[in-house]
DNA sequence: GTCCAGGCATGCA
DNA sequence: TGCATGCATGGA
């Protein structure tokens, strides 16, 4: 990959293993939109970001190179070989097949806190409506960064908030998780940093000690927020994929579980009937 | 009207 | 590595 530093722009050549649409809108992240001329804008870690592929580049703009380097460069997790990590998983027929149909989705390295929070929101859940609750909640408690885009509100922002708060943006059933949640990060009862230092299994037993955290919540959060590439989430369409597994998960998957995870999910949403 | 969604906590056996 | 049930909400 080659980077181009312009005035007002960032130009990504030869980005291999990337597609937009495939890793912005396939269930991992909640916060970007498509817009009029088909580029996608979005907030993460405060910063608001439009990005468009263009003749097979990528064209980030409202950003500067200070922030492309220190956050979004990491972020789409652009320094992995996912075109390597994609030959491996081929070694696998089901996934064969899926990354020819699919191939560019990548893991993006989310930040945490709303990693966990907009998983614990999504469970029993469906997209859209998940989608939703977290606009609400960030028009309602983030800070406003621009026209229409703010920013995912901090343990601090929310700590004042009760269960009826969440309650009002439609998170249902799953308020007062919520405000457990808060409640146990602003407070300090567990550090969200050091559970990134962690072993997988550790990780997820620190946060399944969260109330409304369980493990598919926490394997979510482990994938998308915690950098554990490993993490494999079973929800009900994974459950489904399964039966093709009935040995359990090839050797090729190891230690990108969490990719291979991604493209099943994908395939059984668009393939499987319920 | 019923069923379902990137499930979990709870109570019971 | 038990199992059944209730839970808020909105789209199909």
């Amino acid at each position: 990959m080659h980077e181009i530093f312009g005035e007002n722009y960032i130009i990504l050549k030869n980005a291999a293993c990337f597609n937009l649409e495939l890793t912005l809108d396939c269930g991992q992240a909640f916060r970007w939109t498509q817009q009029p001329d088909g580029s996608w804008s979005g907030v993460a870690d405060g910063k608001y970001l439009n990005i468009q592929e263009k003749d097979g580049d990528f064209i980030l703009t409202g950003t500067n190179k200070t922030d492309y380097e220190q956050f979004w460069r990491q972020y789409f997790d652009l320094e992995r070989d996912y075109a390597g990590i994609c030959e491996t998983l081929k070694q696998d027929a089901l996934l064969r097949q899926t990354i020819d149909d699919y191939y560019g989705i990548r893991i993006l390295q989310q930040d945490s806190w709303e990693a966990l929070c907009t998983f614990v929101i999504s469970q029993n859940n469906n997209i859209k409506r998940i989608r939703g609750i977290i606009d609400r909640l960030c028009r309602n408690y983030g800070a406003k960064i621009r026209e229409d885009y703010y920013t995912f509100p901090t343990p601090q922002q929310l700590k004042a908030c009760t269960a009826a708060d969440f309650y009002t943006l439609g998170a249902g059933y799953r308020a007062a998780y919520l405000e457990s949640l808060v409640k146990d990060v602003a407070g300090g009862r567990i550090d969200l940093k050091k559970i990134r230092q962690l072993p997988l299994e550790e990780a997820r037993n620190e946060l399944l000690t969260l109330h409304g955290v369980g493990v598919k919540v926490a394997d979510c959060a482990l994938l998308f927020g915690f950098g554990f590439l490993e993490a494999f989430p079973l929800d009900v369409w994974m459950k489904r994929v399964m039966t093709h597994y009935p040995d359990g998960l090839p050797a090729c998957f190891k230690g990108y579980e969490g990719i291979a995870q991604q493209y099943l999910f994908h395939w059984a949403r668009n393939h499987l009937q319920k």
